[in-house]
DNA sequence: TTTAGGG
DNA sequence: CCCTAAA
């Protein structure tokens, strides 16, 4: 529960329940989050990065689902979605988190801490940052990092001039940043620009392209990640070591002179890149889509006769080098082993700024994915800080495959145990070095998971799901099995690297990945609880705001004292909840809701499969569109297009229609205007098949109208959920259908002959009803 | 609880 | 199917 503050409420206590809830008020209950077992996301993605954005953007969703702030604009192989109205800090935040949680490996962590913050504060960034990098290896930089900050700064700023911007400020902003920084380049830097043009259509698998949105910050948010995820991609710049590590620098500042170092000459006099990522960009972009590229190398002393390969990895080596410690590190000398030219020491400065845009896609065919531009500048709070921001950002760590390396070159992830996880490339003649630790484990092409290095976990990474299927594009899924999570449920991610090496199976593997959740927590799902609810009532409240998250295919079921009980709607309606501490004893799961998923691994775990009286899908909240109710999937290869597409697709949005959004995003917030009444559920509507309705009026014919409960033992005995007066109304129905003409009817038709047997078994027993009243009648008036 | 009926 | 008066 760190992280856990909350400004408007100091009164509220918050206790974390074993199944994730937390109640933060005496009468209400803040669901950090039902625990959401056993999510899956499919993704046959040949970049691990890209996984991880995917990811990340599929959980930011629910995210913003339930804080309903953000808008982000996402092509998602092809498709793009715009999400609306809101802050970008929800998002950036839980980014943040996410990230946090995937490279730092947090264990226990949850999504249970997380605070939205009431308004975007620049304070945000600074204050995680600063939080994170301790807690993190001082390695870890991120692009979330970048995204925050500038998000801060963009939000500060449009709100200080905030009336006078809107779109076209927005623009015009663009434009004057990147003038600003052109003039900068051209001036006092060298440097390498890459422009990459024409955007969309490139193929990438996944591409957070600019914003549509009205709002300026948004797009230059956009941007950056742009930039971020590109160039993350260009991750080419493997390892550069250094013979002495006593250059190790831990912060930005010092980073920052280390590049003055480097400027000024002092630095590194030989680069040393077994394979960069550049070759296979170029050759990406000449051969992929024809996309246009230009590149503009500033023609400077140093670097004038270096190829585009050069620059590049120049660029990122440099960048890298003054980023990732654990990365690279600073070394007399540095060899650039790309086949090309050496680069010269001067060379080197070059790279400062820049990195305008090395925009690299993942995608196998990495194509040289294009910005306007209007994008290929970021944004930039300051110069300065943009520099270092932005430096940073090529630093991070995301590993990646490249599919254009050449024979002998292999990629290699590298998941260290502290889950920092870097970028290889490895050449058969230059290995790289290892200074900081031995915690880097290659792996050929391949990124996996192993689940037993997650082992501490409940639930892990798994490792199964890895396959390539590159070309696909990318597929996204996400399949619920049953299972239960006790005790505060876990994301895992890559907890190690070392054993991911051992299962390297072929090089010809795919690079699809398969991330496994097995639990996380919706955060933050506040749902207000009357006196008067019961745990029936509150149970279908919990229902709905999931549904309404994550749409069908999921039950709730109660836990108490962290055990499953049965579910029985009528009991748990009757069931009150009191409002002491008790509250801890309740809790409760998500499950997938068809019965004929397959245990999930971690089956054991739980402590009952789940039970339901009713074979029947329970009422839906809302009512899902056709179609989303499909049985969730275990995802498979073909995870495009099955349901766990189909959920991804509803997780980004595709499924609601926009207008939705909103609503969806309060439902979880305030619904319990509602009376209690309201909130007791409906019994589902089964209606009567045609055997049933055969039995009921044979049964009739036999014992007449007036003795339901006979009928009921007679004939529908073990039929639990036809009570009586069910049973009485199904004939009353049917002597109203009976009476209607065929072409009123509706429904499964019933045979014409059971219907005639209903009016003539109805005719039967009214008479003899009316005999019997009359004699009752007649006996009375005789006593009398 | 069971019937009977209206909603 | 629900709700309930009435038995």
């Amino acid at each position: 529960m760190n992280r856990k503050e909350d400004g408007g409420s100091a009164c509220r206590r918050h206790l974390e329940l074993a199944v994730g809830i937390t109640i933060s008020a005496y009468n209400s209950y803040r669901f950090v989050s039902p625990v959401l077992t056993c999510i899956k996301f499919d993704l046959s993605l040949s970049l691990a990065l890209t996984s991880l954005v995917v990811l990340l953007t599929g959980l930011s969703f629910l995210q913003f689902l339930v804080l309903g702030d953000l808008q982000l604009f996402i092509c998602l192989g092809g498709a793009s979605k715009t999400f609306e109205n809101g802050r970008v800090w929800h998002l950036l935040s839980f980014w943040y988190d996410l990230y946090d949680m995937v490279l730092q490996n947090r264990l226990g962590y949850g999504f249970n801490g997380y605070q939205v913050p009431p308004a975007p504060r620049a304070a945000r960034s600074a204050r995680r940052r600063g939080s994170i990098r301790k807690r993190v290896d001082d390695n870890q930089m991120c692009a979330f990092d970048l995204l925050a900050t500038v998000a801060g700064k963009l939000l500060l700023e449009g709100q200080g001039s905030a009336s006078a911007s809107n779109t076209q400020n927005g623009k015009e902003m663009c434009t004057i940043v990147e003038d600003s920084i052109k003039k900068e380049q051209q001036g006092a830097y060298k440097t390498s620009k890459v422009e990459v043009c024409d955007q969309g259509s490139c193929g990438r698998s996944f591409f957070v392209s600019e914003l549509v949105s009205q709002t300026p910050g948004l797009h230059h948010i956009s941007k950056e990640f742009s930039h971020a995820h590109i160039d993350d991609c260009s991750g080419l710049a493997s390892v550069i070591t250094s013979s002495d590590g006593s250059d190790k620098v831990d912060s930005s500042d010092k980073l920052i002179s280390g590049k003055s170092k480097n400027q000024t000459g002092n630095f590194a006099s030989k680069v040393e890149v077994a394979s960069s990522g550049c070759e296979s960009f170029d050759g990406t972009m000449e051969d992929e889509n024809k996309e246009q590229t230009k590149m503009e190398l500033p023609k400077t002393g140093n670097a004038s006769n270096t190829t585009k390969a050069d620059m590049c990895s120049l660029d990122d080596l440099a960048v890298r080098f003054r980023k990732s410690h654990a990365l690279v590190s600073l070394d007399n000398s540095v060899k650039l082993p790309l086949g090309t030219d050496h680069v010269h020491t001067g060379s080197f400065p070059t790279c400062r700024d820049d990195v305008n845009l090395v925009i690299r896609d993942d995608d196998e065919n990495s194509s040289g994915c294009t910005l306007p531009s209007t994008m290929k500048k970021t944004f930039r709070p300051s110069p300065r800080v943009g520099d270092r921001r932005i430096r940073k950002l090529l630093a991070s760590k995301y590993w990646k495959v490249t599919p254009k390396l050449k024979d002998g070159e292999h990629f290699n992830a590298v998941l260290s145990p502290d889950s920092e996880i870097k970028p290889v490339y490895h050449n058969k003649k230059t290995s790289y070095k290892r200074q900081r630790s031995q915690r880097d484990y290659p792996i050929k092409k391949r990124i996996l998971y192993d689940r037993s290095s997650v082992s501490n976990f409940d639930g892990g990474v798994s490792r199964e799901g890895i396959s390539s299927s590159p070309r696909k594009g990318f597929s996204f899924g996400a399949s619920c099995s049953a299972a239960t999570v006790h005790g505060a449920p876990r994301a895992a991610f890559g907890k190690s690297a070392g054993v991911a090496s051992r299962h390297t199976p072929s090089q010809s593997q795919d690079s699809h990945v398969k991330l496994h959740i097995k639990s996380f927590k919706v955060p933050e799902l506040f749902i207000e609880i009357p006196e008067t609810a019961t745990v029936g009532s509150l149970k279908r409240t919990v229902m709905e705001a999931v549904m309404a998250i994550l749409g069908d295919g999921l039950r709730v079921g109660v836990l108490l004292q962290g055990k499953k009980i049965r579910d029985d709607n009528k009991t748990l309606l009757q069931t009150g909840i009191s409002h002491d501490n008790k509250l801890d004893a309740l809790g409760f799961s998500l499950e997938p809701r068809h019965l004929q998923a397959p245990p999930p691994p971690c089956h054991e775990d739980h402590p009952l499969p789940l039970t339901c009286d009713a074979p029947q899908p329970l009422t839906r909240y809302p009512p899902a569109p056709s179609g989303v109710h499909t049985a969730v999937q275990h995802s498979t290869a073909d995870a495009l297009s099955d349901s766990p597409f189909t959920k991804f697709r509803q997780l980004i949005g595709l499924y609601m229609p926009e207008t939705n959004v909103e609503a969806l995003a309060i439902v979880p917030m305030k619904k319990s205007k509602r009376s209690e009444a309201e909130a007791v559920q409906r019994r589902i509507r089964r209606p009567f098949s045609v055997s049933e309705v055969e039995a009921l009026v044979q049964a009739v014919e036999k014992l007449g109208t007036g003795r339901w409960r006979d009928v009921k033992m007679r004939a529908f005995d073990n039929a639990k959920h036809r009570t009586y007066v069910d049973l009485k109304d199904k004939w009353k129905t049917l002597v109203h259908t009976a009476r209607i003409s065929p072409q009123q009817r509706r429904g499964e038709p019933v045979p014409q002959e059971l219907l005639d047997r209903v009016l003539a078994a109805h005719a039967y027993w009214s008479q003899q009803q009316a005999k019997q009243q009359l004699k009752h009648q007649s006996e009375t008036f005789l006593l009398l």
